[in-house]
DNA sequence: ATTACGATTGAACAATCGTTCAATCGTATG
DNA sequence: CATACGATTGAACGATTGTTCAATCGTAAT
C-alpha cells in the first residue's frame, strides 16, 4: 500500500501516469510531452509497471503504455480532490 | 496531489493514518502502538497536519489526532483494494 | 514554585531517491 | 548487411528523506 502511494508522490511519475490515463502514448512522447529525458521515463515506467499502475504492450519498435486499472483513475480522482478543496 | 500521495507512500506515516482512523489517538499512543518513538511521531504528525490528513485538537496535555476527512479513508479503502487483488 | 510528563523542535547523520550520462538492445527501413 | 531510432540499462552524482538525540515548551499536579 505504501509502495503504491509512493510511486504516485513523485511529481514527474504523477505527470506521467496522468497523461496515459488520458491516452495511449510510447515512452518518446511521454518524454517529449513532459520535457523529460527518454531514459528517465523509462526508469519511472519501469517502476510504475512493477507496481501495476501501468500496462504496456509492444507495437513495432514502439512500447505503449497506458491505465492499468480502475482503482488508478479512482485515486487520482479523490486525490484530486482533496487537493483541490482546500482552495 | 503528489505531495499528498508522498506523506502516504511512507510505511511508518502511512500506519499513523491507518490508527487515527480507526481511534482518535494522542501522540504518546500513537508511539507506543507502532513502536516509534514520540519524537518520531511529532515530525510525522506536523507533516500529516500540513497536507490536511489529520486533525488535532488540544485536550489538557494531550494532544488528540484524528482522521480530517472523508477523501482519506477513500483513499486508504481503494489503495488497500489495489494492493490485495493482485495475490 | 517545583516536579512530572506529554509534546515539540532543530541539528545531524545515514539511507534512499531521481536524474544524467554513456553504452547497449531490438526492430524496422534503406 | 548497415543504418536509424525508440527503448532500456547500470553506474554515479547530488538532493531529499526519516530517524535519533538532546534540549525545550506547556500544562497539570504536588
Amino acid at each position: 500500500m505504501a509502495e503504491t502511494f509512493k510511486v504516485l508522490g513523485d511529481p514527474n511519475r504523477l505527470r506521467i501516469v496522468i497523461a496515459v490515463a488520458e491516452a495511449e502514448l510510447c515512452t518518446a512522447d511521454i518524454a517529449l510531452a513532459l520535457g523529460m529525458s527518454e531514459s528517465s521515463v523509462s526508469h519511472q515506467l519501469r517502476l510504475l509497471k512493477a507496481l501495476r499502475l501501468i500496462r504496456q504492450r509492444k507495437e513495432g519498435k514502439l512500447v505503449l503504455t497506458s491505465l492499468d486499472d480502475e482503482h488508478i483513475d479512482d485515486l487520482l480522482r479523490i486525490a484530486r480532490r482533496h487537493a483541490t478543496e482546500g482552495v
